[in-house]
DNA sequence: TCGTTTGTATAGCCAAGCTATGTATACTTG
DNA sequence: CAAGTATACATAGCTTGGCTATACAAACGA
């Protein structure tokens, strides 16, 4: 029973947000990724972190990340660092520029999706915030197991 | 946390879901992309519909279901129902193998994200319950202004 | 020094999204 | 009822985000 509600919990959790994100996807003018938003909102809320580590706290390839991270450094909205104990590494950190758009893009949405969540309650919203915490908690405990096998 | 304004809320609301949907990509050994489990999650909730309405809800356009659906029929996962008013439409319904599959991507889901959210409290869970009602609700209303112009 | 490990980059593939357009059926109207 | 318009789905072709496999360069260890 617990675990019937767990599963299924968490299987619409993902499945209504998934569609939530389209529907933010459409409702905003903005061609901008979510791959985007999420990466900076990774290096906003754990601070400049090596390509290796954002990819495995973003929870995407090395490889992928590499190639976000080039596009995002073109549009000036990340920074690549040397690292000066370590030639090969690079350290990543959001460019004002970057914090700037990703709360652009912020308001962008709440903006789009004013008129269909125009009624939410305050408790609602204070329902969805907190959801937001423990979902971001249960995420930030996830980065120690994110290495390779999980194996927890 | 941060004040509960509608904009930081909504933001947080997106990205923080968009990195658990990578989590759940990686920790479970499923093939199978969102998309999938989105479109049989519509078609369960709301029945059987014509192609072009399933796009709309889904909020994708009408080319990209099309090739879903096709892919979906394939594995015999949905069904195309010839309109017999019109002969140009289709009415698209989860097959029960489809439905099977959602459930059992579900209980995948949750064993594999059991370790991360093993400490979950009745109340949490309650609360991402709420939550998912809340967005639903609001997924289904946006579903009349989903034709053009998003109405304003 | 030389092999091994580690951090990032490159190559090449697939899937999901898009716009533009094609084709067949339905509708409307002179 | 013929012909033009509108609608429903399919196809073509592109972009991007994801992956694995592999290459390269720097660090490390014996």
């Amino acid at each position: 029973m617990q675990h019937d509600d767990l599963s299924s919990v968490l299987g619409e959790l993902v499945s209504v947000n998934h569609r939530l994100t389209r529907l933010a996807a459409s409702v905003t003018g903005s061609t901008e990724s979510p791959a985007v938003w999420r990466t900076i909102s990774v290096l906003r809320d754990v601070g400049p972190l090596r390509l290796g580590e954002l990819a495995r706290i973003s929870r995407v390839s090395q490889p992928t990340m590499t190639k976000l991270v080039h596009a995002l450094d073109e549009r000036g909205w990340i920074r690549r660092i040397a690292d000066a104990n370590d030639a090969r590494a690079w350290l990543i950190s959001a460019d004002p520029r970057g914090l700037a758009a990703l709360d652009a893009w912020r308001e962008e949405l709440a903006a789009a999706l004013a008129p269909t969540f125009a009624d939410l309650e305050d408790d609602e919203l204070a329902t969805l915030a907190a959801s937001v915490e423990i979902v971001r908690t249960r995420l930030e405990r996830a980065r120690d197991g994110a290495a390779a096998g999980v194996a927890a």
